[in-house]
DNA sequence: TATGACCTTGGAGTGCACTCCAAGCAAGCG
DNA sequence: CGCTTGCTTGGAGTGCACTCCAAGGTCATA
C-alpha cells in the first residue's frame, strides 16, 4: 500500500551495538511490543501520528519492523521518559524525514533536550535531599516532634 | 465555616529555614499562586481533592495560606516533578492527617519514592549518555554519514 | 459610593498519551 | 472445514492533571 521510502542505510546516529534477538531484520507487532514495552495499540498510534517511518509490510498488509526501527524506538522510549512531549519527538521524526539540510535544527534540538535532561536530573537531586531529611527525620527523632501539615 | 482543625505545630518534618516573604504567616491565594508557580485553580483543585490541610479563611470566608502550608506545598511541588501521582500524594496527606500510629506507613512511602527517584536520575543519565553520543555524530562525523530512521 | 480587581462555588471542559472496540481478513492446525 | 490466534482499520473512550466558566460576593481606592 506504500512503497517502502528512501532508506538512508547505517545505522541510526552512533551505530547502536546490540543487534536484537534471533537473526532476522522482520519482527511482528506483537514481537516488538514484548520487546519495548510499549502495547500494540501504541506502537500503531505513534505510527498514526508521524513518530514512526513507514514501516515495512508483508504480502498481507501485516506490518514488519526492522532493526532499525527498534532503534529508532530505543531512542523515543528515552526521549520520552525525559518528559518530552510526543509532538517534539513528532517534530524531530519530521526533520529526520526532511533530509539532510535539517542537521542544524536537529542538532538544536538535541542539545535543548540534553539541557531538560541536565536541569531535571538536578531538580531530582534536590528533592532526594529533601526526601533524605525528611527519612532521616522519621528514622529517629521525628517520631518524637515531627509534625506535617495536612490538618 | 471549617473551625481550625487541630494544629500540631512546628514545622514539617525537618523544620525549613527559609521563611517566606514579609512579615505575616497570612497569605491570599493569588499570593500562594504567585510563590510556588501553581494557578489559583490549582490550589482550589488540591484542597479539593484532599492534599491540602483545611486552610484558614478570612471572615469573610477567603483562604488565608500560612508558612506552614507554603512549606507543604514545596514538598508537594518536589514529589510531584518526581513524577509521583496526585494521588499517592494525596495518601500520604492522608497519612499525615491520620496521626502518629501512621509513622511506619508514612516511612516506608518516603523511602520507596526515594528508591523511585534515584531510578529516575540513573534513568536519565543513561538517556543523557545517548544524547551526548548523538550529538557527537551530529557535531562531526555525522554531518557525513549520520542517518536515523524515519522515512 | 462606585468602579474594578480579586475572591467564592460547583461543575463542565481541555489536552495529552494512550487504550480499547468492532468488524473483518489471513494463517496454521486437527 | 471450522476454529483459534493474530493482524488490520477508523473511530471512540479513558484517566490524569489540570483549567476554565458563570454567577455572585468582597475589598481597596479614586
Amino acid at each position: 500500500m506504500e512503497t517502502t521510502g528512501t532508506r538512508t542505510d547505517t545505522c541510526a546516529g552512533p551505530p547502536q551495538p546490540d543487534r536484537r534477538p534471533d537473526g532476522q531484520d522482520s519482527y511482528t507487532i506483537s514481537e516488538v511490543a514484548a520487546f519495548t514495552g510499549l502495547t500494540a495499540h501504541t506502537l500503531r498510534w505513534y505510527e498514526r501520528i508521524g513518530l514512526m517511518p513507514h514501516i515495512d509490510r508483508s504480502h498481507t498488509g501485516q506490518r514488519r519492523y526492522s532493526n532499525r526501527d527498534l532503534d529508532w524506538l530505543d531512542l523515543v522510549g528515552k526521549l520520552r521518559l525525559t518528559g518530552m512531549p510526543v509532538a517534539d519527538m513528532v517534530r524531530y521524526a519530521e526533520l529526520v524525514r526532511e533530509g539532510d539540510h535539517t542537521y542544524g535544527a536537529r542538532y538544536e534540538l538535541l542539545e535543548e533536550t540534553r539541557r531538560d535532561v541536565l536541569a531535571r536530573i538536578a531538580e531530582l537531586q534536590d528533592t532526594l535531599a529533601v526526601l533524605d531529611r525528611k527519612i532521616a527525620f522519621y528514622g529517629d527523632a521525628g517520631h518524637a516532634l515531627a509534625s506535617e501539615r495536612p490538618r
